[in-house]
DNA sequence: TTAATTTGTTAGACTTATCTAACTTTATAT
DNA sequence: ATATAAAGTTAGATAAGTCTAACAAATTAA
């Protein structure tokens, strides 16, 4: 059985693949915050579990075993966000952090339960896709918000960046998953769109803010 | 702050505790499963901590800060199992096993929102007191049944030992807390009790059973 | 195509938690 | 009071996870 840490590095690797395919060290140990020796030695030894592949002074490539073991860490994660948030009523900026402890416990009728009073959602309360248990999940192809013209209405269905402080800004302005967006307007100088939602009109997100917000078309 | 190991260290140690002022690291091994040195190396740890106080040969002894601390760790592990009992639908036997977890989580307004769900419980599903966050619990002085003469009424109010298999004799007996009990007969020769419950009468319940039932007179 | 930069590796060290074997001190029993 | 047993300590070793300093290989830029 893999240990907490150990967990913490397939995630992570489990992530960079999805950016890259190709895994480098610097990546890697960026992303955990470990020096590039702590990160090359962890990788030696999930080589010898067959988590990935790596020879000298090639990229790291997760094999399908890994991705297996990082998804029932991500599903363990979002089951418990989706817990938190609808049973236990906590705010979607508050999740992500209890998620992080919750992921590395061994029992799996825990999350098995979770599962089933929760009616088997598919997404967690960022609108992040839960993996099943062996390790599938949808990945739809939502578009940014910042990629869509003037006139579009759409529906925010997930975002591509959960941190608290995002989430808080959402909060401030009211918008939730599922929020129906209307594109007033574009400023082309800095990107910034004028929306309405809610009924409200002549809202202003900027350019940084809309590249955050995957949304489906109406 | 303190590691799960340490953890399960204090923890130990206030178990130890309460049965004799005095604990031995012998006993500490034993109860943690680990070796003399090995309880000797986290005891001056401990004690470099103010967890406990010890000196060389001499017995050990836990502290305010101690008791403190392992209290949090306790009122962590029985919310957690009164949660997944009454809102997770866990069984009584299924709990402490995914308590055991649980109650190293850090975010302690997981618990606090446990607490506040289950509406400020003051015992966990098998009757344990569960401390507030200063560490004072109330220790009721419940009565083992087998204390108790022929004619007894009595309430089940806590387990003096909460293993899974004790705990599924119960579910076979339809043994809850709180069930009413009479004593119809006791057998002088192998100490068996024969006791009435649910309208049921003439259940025989052994020694072994009764000495870890604790009741309330009626 | 060489030089500079980035990336990856090695070597050596530290911390935490664990062990066994051997020894010392304290307690218990004859 | 001495011998035996139990409890506690020391020493030395191991494994996991981490670091820094120094070096080697690969990539990128000039
Ligand atoms: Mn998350
Ligand atoms: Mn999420
Ligand atoms: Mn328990
Ligand atoms: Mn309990």
């Amino acid at each position: 059985m893999a240990s907490n840490i150990k967990e913490n590095y397939i995630k992570a690797l489990f992530y960079l693949h999805q950016k890259n395919e190709e895994i480098s060290l610097s990546a890697l140990g960026e992303e955990l915050q470990v020096s590039k020796p702590t990160a090359n030695d962890m990788i030696k030894k999930l080589k010898a579990e067959g988590i990935v592949v790596s020879e000298k002074y090639k990229p790291i490539r997760i094999t399908a075993e890994g991705k297996r073991q990082a998804a029932s860490v991500i599903r363990k994660h979002r089951l418990s966000e989706m817990f938190l948030a609808q049973i236990m009523k906590f705010g979607w900026e508050e999740v992500h952090e209890i998620a992080e402890e919750l992921e590395h416990i061994k029992t799996e009728k825990l999350f098995d339960r979770m599962d089933d009073i929760l009616g088997f959602p598919t997404t967690d309360p960022h609108g992040s896709p839960i993996p099943d248990k062996d390790g599938n999940f949808n990945k739809p192809d939502y578009k940014r918000l910042s990629q869509l013209p003037v006139g579009s209405v759409v529906i925010i269905k997930a975002l591509r960046e959960s941190s608290a402080d995002f989430l808080q800004y959402l909060n401030k302005k009211s918008i939730k998953l599922n929020t129906k967006i209307t594109i007033e307007h574009i400023e082309r100088f800095d990107g910034s769109y004028t929306v309405s939602y809610d009924g409200i009109s002549g809202v202003v997100l900027g350019k940084s803010v809309c590249d955050r917000l995957l949304v489906k078309l109406v």
